[in-house]
DNA sequence: GATTTATGCGAATGATCATTCTCAATTTAT
DNA sequence: ATAAATTGAGAATGATCATTCGCATAAATC
C-alpha cells in the first residue's frame, strides 16, 4: 500500500507542508535520503554501510531509492560534496573585514563550534580517510579546499601588501599548515574533549599572532 | 602442494634464512600477514579489503590464514596497535634533553618526516575514521596516545617547574591542541604536496614559541 | 617409527551485498 | 477519460562476503 498521501490537485495548497510540486517532492525525497544515508555512514562507514541499511532508515525500497540515485557512489559522492560544501561556508563568510589575526581566529572557533555542534567530526574523518583511495571523494575535497584556500590566500596577501602583517613564512607554506591544523582540530572535536572554548581560543590566537606576525598596522582596532 | 619448504632438522642451520624455531617461523608468518593486509587496507580500506584479497596477498589460503588470526577484526586491531605504538615511539625518543622548543620542534619534524617516509598517511586516516566507531580502535589509539602524552606532559612540566618556559595556556589545553595539530599534519603529509621541510620548520618553531612561551632561562643552549 | 600436533589447501557455507526486474499505483499530460 | 510518465514496493539476481570444514602433509614428540 503506498503512501502517495493528500495533494490531488490545488487543495493541497492547504496542507501544513505547503504546495509540493513535482521537483519540489523530489528535492525532499533526495534530502531525505541523505540524511538517512549520513546517519548510516556515520554509524558504519561508507563501506561498512549497506544499501539495505539506508533504505531501512529511509523507510524507501530498495527498487523506489534507485530512483533518486543510480548508485551508493552517487550516495557517497553527494553527501561528500554537501559537507564539505558546508564546512567551507563557515570559512568564507568570516574572512572579511576586522583585524586580521581576529578573522583567522574568528575562523577558525566558528569551525571548532560548528563541528562540535554538527557532530560531523566522524563524517568529516571518513570523508578525509576515504579521499585517500577514491579520486572522485578526493576531487571534491580539493574543489572546496580551493575556495577556501583561495578566500584566505587573497585575505592574507592582501593584509600582507598593507604591511599589516609580516608572516614567519610564504604564505604558502602557511595556508597548508593553517589547513592541516584545522583538519587535526576537526577530527578531535576537542570541546567534546571537555577543553574549554575560551582557553582554546587563546592558545589559537597566540599561534595565529606568531605564524602571521602582525605589525601593528592593522586598519582595525 | 604445500611449501614447507627446507628447515629437516638440524641442516636448516646453513640456509640463509637462519634458524627458524617453531615460534619463529609463527612470529614471521604473522608478521607476512600483517603486512599484507596493510597493503590491501590502504588500497580499499577496512571494511572495503575482503579476507580474499588479503589471502592473495600474502599467498595463503584462508584456511591457514585463520590459523593465524581468529578474524578480520583481530587483524584490524593488530595492525592498529602496531601502526599507533610505532607512531608513538617517533615522540617519546625525542622529547628528552636539550631545549624545549628546539626538542618540541625536532618530535614534530620527525613524526612529520615519518609520516611522509613511511606513507602511512592513509593508514593513519583510515585507524582515525575506524576510530570513531569502534571501541577496540578508539582503545588502542587513547593507549599509545596517552604514552606520548604522559611523556609530552611530564617534559613540558618539568620546564615549567624549571621557569624555562611560561606557557601562553595551561598544559590541558596546550597538549590537545599538539595533539589535534599533529594529526593534522599527519593525515596531510605536507612534504608530499609540495611545501618545503625547511619552510615548514620555520612555521612550527614559531607556533611551539609563541605557545610555550620561553623565557630565556633555559639549561640548554 | 609411531603418534600427536601444527600447518596448509581449497571447496563449501549461509549470509549479505549492490543492483535489477516486474508490476502496481499515482500523477501529469492529452 | 485516457494515455504517458513517474514513483513506489518487494522479490529476485548473481556476486561476494567472512568464516568453517574435511582432509593431507610436515614437524615435533615420544
Amino acid at each position: 500500500m503506498p503512501v502517495f498521501h493528500s495533494s490531488a490537485g490545488e487543495a493541497a495548497l492547504l496542507d501544513t507542508e505547503a504546495a509540493t510540486s513535482r521537483t519540489e517532492r523530489r528535492d525532499q525525497q533526495v534530502a531525505r535520503i541523505l540524511d538517512a544515508a549520513k546517519t548510516c555512514f556515520v554509524r558504519s562507514g561508507f563501506q561498512g554501510a549497506s544499501m539495505q541499511q539506508i533504505c531501512s532508515e529511509v523507510g524507501m525500497s530498495p527498487g523506489a531509492l534507485y530512483r533518486y540515485f543510480p548508485s551508493k557512489e552517487a550516495i557517497i559522492e553527494a553527501i561528500t560534496e554537501a559537507d564539505r560544501r558546508r564546512d567551507a561556508e563557515i570559512f568564507s563568510v568570516l574572512t572579511l573585514g576586522g583585524d586580521v589575526v581576529d578573522g583567522f581566529v574568528a575562523a577558525a572557533m566558528a569551525h571548532i563550534r560548528y563541528m562540535h555542534e554538527s557532530g560531523n567530526a566522524p563524517l568529516f574523518a571518513e570523508i578525509r580517510a576515504e579521499s585517500m583511495r577514491n579520486d572522485a571523494i578526493d576531487f571534491a575535497c580539493k574543489m572546496s579546499m580551493k575556495d577556501v584556500d583561495d578566500s584566505f590566500r587573497s585575505f592574507l596577501r592582501g593584509a600582507v601588501d598593507r604591511g599589516e602583517i609580516d608572516p614567519c613564512a610564504d604564505l604558502d607554506t602557511i595556508l597548508p599548515v593553517m589547513v592541516a591544523f584545522g583538519e587535526g582540530l576537526a577530527i578531535n572535536d576537542l570541546p567534546a574533549q571537555g577543553v574549554d572554548f575560551e582557553r582554546l581560543e587563546v592558545v589559537i590566537r597566540a599561534i595565529a599572532t606568531a605564524v602571521l606576525r602582525p605589525t601593528g598596522r592593522s586598519t582595525a582596532s
